[in-house]
DNA sequence: CGTCAATAGTTGATTAACCAAATAACAGAA
DNA sequence: TTCTGTTATTTGGTTAATCAACTATTGACG
């Protein structure tokens, strides 16, 4: 009888795994599918440009937009890249470094937050926030947040 | 004073978004290093091995096998081609419909397992599970499993 | 029976990520 | 100044995923 008790635990754990995994996988493609088929564009060009107009000026160091859009240096890189190639985003040399980088939005890629916000909020909203009350979504972000803290 | 509520509810859940999506990407990255480092396999592999261990005679059609590890059919069929070149899964034909194919593990996949599994259980406790308790766990267990209801 | 839409799986082409190595510039010590 | 080690970013090569198109079967229905 207490030898179950370990069981259950782990298998509470596990479920709750399964269901992470299986609710990112979900809610994710759900997004990028949407936002594919609404504005024609990828989620990742969605988060760049949010990480970008959160920043002073619109401008955020090449590597701090890596870390924030949870992409390697290297991935940075390229998508910046497209995204030029697309008008969205500047690349600008930093005064005082030489080796590096700004990232810029243009007024282009302002104008396709205020087009597309809306849609992709609603979206969110539908497929994922919108079934989480306000407790257990401040809960959650408890627990996320002290997973993270625990691995720095 | 009312006026805040609907902002700070979105942003409660803004930032259980945010932590959720970081969470992930640090948790699962996390997993592939280690498994890499570990043992020089696939985190992928192993969520197949583990899908097929579990199923009926240690075997899953390749259609079950794609929605269970969330690929898609043709994604699987590559994963599985690359499982079977290292002789952790065999595929055979299914008796009674000619288009179709098991996956099946072997017992050099089941041996997998085994030695791994110990290692892969502690990288996930350490890194996500322990610092989540019993209540968190089914709380969090009940909203994903509410939001993929949903879904469908 | 024979036709035809639906299903199972694979293949070809493309895309975008990662790692490791290369380049360039900075910063502190000798 | 001149090394030396570190930091910022890009580039080359590889990997593995996706979508769309294809092949082979199945099964329902006229």
């Amino acid at each position: 009888m207490p030898s179950t008790d370990t069981q259950n635990t782990q298998s509470i754990h596990l479920q709750m795994w399964r269901s992470f995994l299986e609710t990112h996988s979900t809610v994710v493609k759900f997004l990028e599918r949407r936002m594919d088929e609404q504005h024609g564009l990828p989620l990742a060009w969605w988060d760049v440009l949010i990480q970008l107009a959160d920043g002073p000026e619109g401008r955020l160091r090449m590597g701090e937009l890596a870390e924030s859009v949870l992409l390697t240096r290297s991935g940075i890189t390229r998508l910046v890249d497209r995204m030029i190639g697309a008008g969205l985003v500047d690349r600008e040399p930093c005064p005082g470094d030489r080796r590096g980088y700004y990232a810029v939005i243009t007024q282009q890629g302002r104008d396709t937050i205020e087009k597309i916000g809306p849609d992709h909020s609603k979206d969110a909203w539908e497929v994922f926030l919108g079934h989480i009350d306000e407790e257990e979504a401040a809960l959650m972000s408890q627990v996320f947040t002290r997973v993270l803290e625990a691995g720095r």
